[in-house]
DNA sequence: ACAAATGATACCAATATGGTATCATTATGC
DNA sequence: GCATAATGATACCATATTGGTATCATTTGT
């Protein structure tokens, strides 16, 4: 049970907008369906449209609605970060904070793991801050 | 909703290392019961006794049955790592691996975020691999 | 007007985690 | 030896999160 800095939503996400980018490069300003997503990503048709969705309403894409509608990007794909995909899903990025809630922890302003876990949740954000899609499709 | 590093079992374990190796210190080779550890760290019984057995069962802890009977460290302090009782209630520590499980991966072998989330994995392995108990107690 | 698309929303299922209850077993001390 | 005080083992329950489905409303092009 491995610990999840992504979760499935977050996934599915980052896939979809992949895929849009990369046809993006071929049609320019094409408008893409969730059928044809449906068709290419294999993911369950109301859960991506769920995911679009979100997406729009967080502006990272744009959606037209009605016959010959469906969604594009709000942007370049080197625009859109992971890290805001990434906060749509799952919210703020956060490694739990002291284990030391209740009364006995022995030294709460200098606890140890504490210590710890910021500098690891430091290390993760600075990873994660400047990924974009763009690179992610590319892959450096 | 943070990403859990801690999941409150494992917070509950070290704590409860955390006041056996205090009291240790104090008096020798003092066996503690679980009436002593739920009156001190304000935890449910039930709770904390399968905490313990499984502690128990991990040989981090030694236990005696019967009156009189309780729970004393199997080590000294200095020698109880933080990733064994993360690794006894949280299993092997690991971050989720490449996002792209299905078929639409554009680039595999070469995929940028799991180059991404292999190398916080490997940071946060090395913050933690050294913690022991002593060293949460202490503060250093 | 109709059909094809998304918007919004309510609902359901599976899993993980946190927590409780109960009975069996062992050891001490009178 | 028996009562008592402790843990061992295990089965059960509650709640939250995540993953996933279904349905109806709204918009737009022909």
């Amino acid at each position: 049970m491995a610990t999840k800095i992504i979760i499935r939503n977050t996934d599915y996400a980052v896939r979809a907008l992949c895929y849009m980018a990369a046809r993006e490069r071929e049609e320019k300003g094409g408008i893409i369906t969730v059928t044809e997503l449906v068709k290419e990503l294999g993911m369950p048709r109301p859960f991506l449209r769920k995911i679009l969705q979100k997406l729009n309403a967080a502006k990272l894409l744009i959606s037209r609605k009605g016959k010959g509608g469906g969604f594009r990007l709000a942007r370049q794909a080197d625009k859109i970060f992971i890290t805001q995909v990434m906060e749509i899903f799952q919210g703020p990025f956060k490694l739990n904070d002291c284990m030391f809630k209740r009364k006995i922890c022995p030294n709460r302003k200098a606890c140890f793991m504490r210590k710890k876990l910021e500098a690891i949740e430091e290390f993760a954000a600075a990873q994660l801050k400047g990924v974009t899609i763009k690179e992610i499709l590319n892959g450096h």
